[in-house]
DNA sequence: GCATCTCAGTTCCAAAAAAGAACTATGTTG
DNA sequence: CAACATAGTTCTTTTTTGGAACTGAGATGC
């Protein structure tokens, strides 16, 4: 299979890996998160090879993740910025970090901390429902046939009994 | 930057991707929460070729992803199984299809539905903070320095101002 | 007013990784 | 004994990446 396959397999995960599912797309919107926008800093900060950061940038943005803006006008030069839809990528973000930060960190602790603003607080992130509040967890998450789903060994059909959070 | 060059980094985002920072390696995580164990059936439902799923469970198994375990004598055959680090990473699998659900489905809606067993509804996942149990937004987390972490010029040093959840 | 600098790219070649198909190992079944 | 099953490995071709140099459009320094 190929990238430009991906995007058309029936799948949530499938279509959002054909558009983030690379590692260097995955550190440019780390960075996008900590606000930087241009390629030099791109660059710089990532130790990409320009050729590679063109490219994904220019993925990101035909994906609509990104913007590319004009922010001066002699000589023409561009910058890139989350879209809405950029921003929501921002819990996958966070949860990696989670992640990196439980079993990759070193013994000296993780090397970034998390303040929620609403709070003041240094918290974790923590995955909950939308229809009870109650935190998720992998063992108790049922997977079933949605409408724009087609059959599949692994996914039962259920017959959603109950409404959406 | 090579993969191996990767988990050095002083990032957790970054190190995590040194992981799961690959369009194989995150579609074989989404079988393996959908139970999916066999080389087989990974090759069958993934159409990926023997040589890169090989390759890709190795290293999941010599991250501690996941764990190769026998389940048959003669001849010896083994299978891929979620380790406790591996069933960590269903928030970030979680995430990332919910964002496919929003930004990538068809007309027909999503392809899958989340069901949660503890209150039986359908869900979406929401990601809270840990400390005060309300919804966080990107907008509203801000990143400090932790004590893993080391200079960076796009990375605050706060005094943790406060506990952590 | 020419050389140098800035920033956002593009181009070129060599090296690494992936696709695709066939082959191996170890046994079981007909 | 031939065919089947499962989990890989090996081989060759194609694609992608790494690395470094080059381009273009102006701004800045001397």
């Amino acid at each position: 299979m190929r990238w430009g396959e991906l995007k058309r397999e029936k799948c949530s995960v499938a279509r959002t890996v054909s558009v983030i599912g690379d590692r260097w797309t995955l550190l440019i919107l780390r960075d996008c998160f900590l606000r930087v926008r241009r390629f030099d800093e791109f660059e710089g900060r990532l130790g990409i090879t320009r050729h590679v950061l063109a490219d994904r940038l220019k993925k990101l943005v035909a994906a609509g993740v990104l913007e590319r803006r004009l922010y001066q006008a002699r000589p023409r030069r561009y910058e890139y910025r989350l879209t809405q839809k950029g921003l929501e990528l921002h819990p996958v973000l966070l949860t990696l970090a989670h992640w990196g930060d439980r079993h990759m960190a070193g013994a000296k602790g993780p090397p970034v901390l998390y303040q929620h603003g609403a709070c003041g607080h240094t918290f974790a992130p923590v995955l909950t429902c939308s229809a009870c509040g109650e935190r998720v967890e992998a063992r108790d998450v049922r997977v079933g046939r949605g409408p724009g789903g087609t059959r599949d060994a692994r996914i039962a059909s259920f017959e959603a009994s109950a409404s959406r959070g």
